[in-house]
DNA sequence: TCTGGGGTCCTAGGACCC
DNA sequence: TCTGGGGTCCTAGGACCC
C-alpha cells in the first residue's frame, strides 16, 4: 500500500506556528508580489476566499473580517517543509519517503501489515504535528492515484475521518470513487474534465470502468491508459529514487512594477541567474543550455490574465558549468537580443537545462578545464548567503538599487532560517 | 491600478544516421 | 523502368501538478 500526506493549507500553517494566536481565524497567504492568494485556512475559506483570486478582488471581503495577510515567505515554508519530510523520514526510513512537493509526500507502506494501516497512519500524523507544528491529512490506499482520491475524502470529511482515510478493500475503494467527480482525480484537469463529462463519465468510479485502449486514444496516451490502471488498484506509478536530479532549474518573477530599461532587465536577469545556478549547485549539477525569456506588458486591457506571450532564446555552451559568472556573462547577452526600446516588461525568467551530474562533467578539449578557485568562490558564496542574510554577497551585475524588486508587504519574519528572527521567549 | 512560480511527462515531426 | 526500414536525437507544444 501506498500513502500520501499532505499539510493542511501549508503555508497558513507554518505562518500559525509562529503566531499561535491566530490558530481558527482566517488567514491567507499571497504569491509573490502579492498578486493573488496561494493559501487560505479553512476559516478563511468558509468566509469564501477564493483559491488563485486576485489580491485585490478579495480585499474588501478580507478587511471585513478582519482575516490576517501575509506575502509569501519561502525560506520559512522551505525549513517547515524540510522538518515534517525530516520526520517522516526518520519514523519510515528515507528509501521510503518520495518527496512530491512543498507540502506533500508519498510513502511506501508494502511492509506494513493491512490490519497495521490505520494505527500506523496515525502515529504518522501525530508525530508530524507534534514535532513540528504542522496539521496533516492521510490517505492510503494500493496506488498513488487511490491514496490521492483517499486523501482528498479524508480532508473532507475532516469530523468523521480526523484527516486520516484508509482504502484497504474493493468495496472502500469502489464507494470512494463514487464519491470523488471526475475533476477532482489527480491527473485530470480542466480539458479532459470538460472533454469526459461530454461523454457521460462524470465520477472516477466512471472513468475507472473505461478499458486501457480507450484511455490510449482518448486520454493523452499512455498518460491516460496509466491513470486507469491506477483507479482499476493496479500500480503504474511507482516510486520514485528521491535522489534523482531535475532536469530543469527555472528562476522566474513578475516585476514590482512594469520595467523599460535594458539595464533593470539585466540586473533582473543576472539575480535570477545567480538563484538559479545555486540551485544547480545544490544538486551537484552543471548546465551546459541557458535560456532567458522577457514578457511584454500588454497593451490590451481586455488581456488581463494569464501572461502573454513571452519572448525568449536560449545559448548552449561549450561545456556545462555550475559557476554563477559563466552563466550570467550569456543571460546577459541574450538580454541585448531580447529587449526592445521602447516597450514596457513585466516579467523575465531564465531556465538551465541540459543538466548533467557535476561528477562526471564532460570536458571539451578546446576550452581550459575548470578552474578549481572558481569552484571554491562559489561554494564559499554559497555559504555565506545561506547562513546570512540572502544577497550578503553578490555579482556587480545584479545591480544594487533593484527598482524591479517585487513588491512584499505583508512579510513574515524569517523565524527558522535567520538569526535575527528568532523568536524570544519570556 | 491590481491575477505566481516552478516543475513533470508525453507526442509529433523533422533531421540525420546506418 | 527501378528508391527500405529502423533507430536516435532534438525541438515545439500540450496537458497537468502543487
Amino acid at each position: 500500500m501506498i500513502a500520501i500526506l499532505d499539510c493542511n493549507s501549508f503555508y497558513c500553517s507554518c505562518e500559525r506556528v509562529f503566531r499561535p494566536e491566530l490558530d481558527n481565524k482566517p488567514v491567507v497567504v499571497l504569491s509573490n508580489n502579492d498578486g493573488c492568494i496561494i493559501a487560505r485556512s479553512d476559516e478563511a475559506k468558509k468566509l469564501g476566499v477564493e483559491m488563485a483570486g486576485p489580491y485585490f478582488k478579495a480585499k474588501p471581503l478580507i478587511e471585513e473580517y478582519g482575516v490576517s495577510v501575509f506575502s509569501s515567505n519561502y525560506n520559512l515554508y522551505g525549513d517547515m517543509s524540510w522538518r515534517v519530510m525530516e520526520t517522516l523520514r526518520m519514523l519510515m526510513g528515507k528509501e521510503n519517503v518520495e518527496v512530491y512537493s512543498v507540502d506533500e509526500c508519498f510513502i511506501n507502506l508494502e511492509k506494513v501489515p493491512n490490519e497495521q494501516l490505520q494505527r500506523v497512519a496515525i502515529t504518522l500524523k501525530e508525530t508530524v504535528e507534534m514535532w513540528t507544528g504542522i496539521k496533516v491529512s492521510i490517505g492510503v490506499a494500493p496506488t498513488k492515484v487511490l491514496s490521492k482520491v483517499a486523501n482528498r475524502l479524508a480532508k473532507k470529511n475532516k469530523a468523521v475521518t480526523n484527516c486520516v482515510l484508509v482504502l484497504d478493500s474493493p468495496r472502500k475503494i469502489e464507494q470512494a470513487l463514487q464519491k470523488t467527480a471526475i475533476e477532482d482525480i489527480w491527473g485530470i484537469g480542466g480539458q479532459y474534465a470538460e472533454k469526459l463529462r461530454l461523454s457521460n463519465i462524470n465520477t472516477a468510479y466512471d472513468l475507472s470502468k473505461k478499458d486501457l485502449n480507450w484511455a490510449k486514444k482518448n486520454l493523452g496516451g499512455v498518460v491516460g491508459e496509466r491513470l486507469i490502471r491506477e483507479l482499476k488498484g493496479e500500480k503504474s506509478r511507482i516510486m520514485e529514487d528521491p535522489l534523482t536530479q531535475k532536469k530543469i532549474i527555472a528562476t522566474t518573477r513578475m516585476f514590482g512594477s512594469p520595467v523599460t530599461d535594458i539595464k533593470s532587465i539585466k540586473e533582473a536577469v543576472a539575480t535570477y541567474t545567480t538563484r538559479a545556478s545555486e540551485k544547480l549547485r545544490r544538486q551537484h549539477g552543471a548546465a551546459r543550455i541557458i535560456s532567458v525569456f522577457v514578457v511584454p506588458k500588454e497593451q490590451n486591457f481586455n488581456v488581463r490574465f494569464r501572461h502573454g506571450p513571452s519572448i525568449g532564446s536560449y545559448t548552449t555552451l561549450q561545456r556545462a558549468t555550475s559557476i554563477t559568472n559563466e552563466l550570467i556573462k550569456p543571460a546577459v547577452e541574450l538580454v541585448d537580443k531580447l529587449f526592445e526600446e521602447g516597450k514596457s516588461y513585466k516579467k523575465a525568467g531564465v531556465m538551465l537545462s541540459g543538466i548533467v551530474s557535476d561528477a562526471s562533467l564532460q570536458g571539451n578539449l578546446f576550452v581550459p578545464a575548470i578552474k578549481n578557485s572558481q569552484r571554491m568562490l562559489m561554494s564559499m558564496m554559497d555559504n555565506i548567503n545561506c547562513s546570512m542574510r540572502d544577497d550578503i554577497l553578490k555579482f556587480a551585475a545584479s545591480g544594487t538599487t533593484r527598482n524591479w524588486k517585487m513588491q512584499k508587504n505583508f512579510n513574515s519574519p524569517c523565524y527558522t532560517t535567520r538569526w535575527d528572527d528568532i523568536k524570544s521567549v519570556g
